[in-house]
DNA sequence: GAAAATAAAGATATAAAACTCTTTTTATTT
DNA sequence: AAATAAAAAGAGTTTTATATCTTTATTTTC
């Protein structure tokens, strides 16, 4: 569904929703290791989100990454939509370039319900909404 | 959603079904130039269709690729997994390995309802399907 | 102001996906 | 049986995604 950058994405920003504040920031291994991704191509998606805003960053000793509290009101379809573009929204399920409203692919009508759907789950759903759902359910962003 | 490989091979699929017999076998050039595919990537792809299966193929002049009257049952589903494998039906959608029913992500349960919609789209559609569907509406194949 | 910690940036490496080219095999037609 | 047409197979290239390594810039602490 979504590249593996993306989903190293949405993974830090929940890490950091839990862990990080303005005055606790994390650093890039604590963030790598939290999430089981490689540190040095984790480093570099933290740099592009940061550069988009969607997380915050300082250098220097006891720097790192945070969310602020505005911060926390990012959906995950602003994360996927930072990394992986719009193509979720846009295009046809059977990859039809023609694919539209006035020429529809047999599916469309059906696949626009579904997509529908889809995007707000993805919209809705809030950094601070997981962190409500987290404390009921347990899960994991590790690997094992 | 797909890989490009898939999209191709869910293209070729419908092409066939619209145009091939047995007595009307279609080369891959005609194939290629009907869904803007590129030759010789296509018909790698056939060729894996074929040895699965989901489509037929006879050497020699006259020869080419066919969907017999049965094939005709074949579900975008069953060239989804032939081609990308069943990742579709069994991974989360933020990619937490550990997600489970055990385990479920904050939006596992709300994501089950969509995958089961979107697995019943892609189960619920077979070539024939399609091919009635399409004697309504003109859709094009072709990238433009 | 020096040292240390950390992110940012740049450059390189590896792997996977997408695509191309060449040769071989098989079937058909004449 | 020869010629030919077509798929099958094998090998290669290019591009994109993923991952790593090195250097630089910034900030903090002492």
């Amino acid at each position: 569904m979504f590249s593996k950058s993306c989903e190293y994405a949405i993974k830090a920003m929940l890490f950091l929703a839990q862990k990080s504040t303005n005055e606790n920031r994390i650093g890039v291994k604590e963030i790598a290791r939290g999430i089981d991704a490689p540190e040095h191509f984790i480093a570099k998606i933290l740099q592009d989100l940061s550069k988009k805003k969607l997380m915050n960053s300082v250098k220097g000793p006891n720097g790192g990454f945070y969310l602020d509290s505005l911060s926390l009101k990012t959906s995950i379809a602003d994360i996927v939509v930072a990394i992986d573009g719009d193509s979720i929204y846009k295009n046809c399920i059977i990859g039809l370039k023609l694919c539209s409203e006035i020429n529809p692919c047999p599916v469309h009508f059906e696949y626009k319900e579904i997509k529908k759907n889809l995007i707000s789950l993805l919209e809705e759903n809030t950094l601070a909404n997981f962190n409500e759902k987290m404390i009921t359910g347990k899960f994991s962003l590790k690997n094992s």
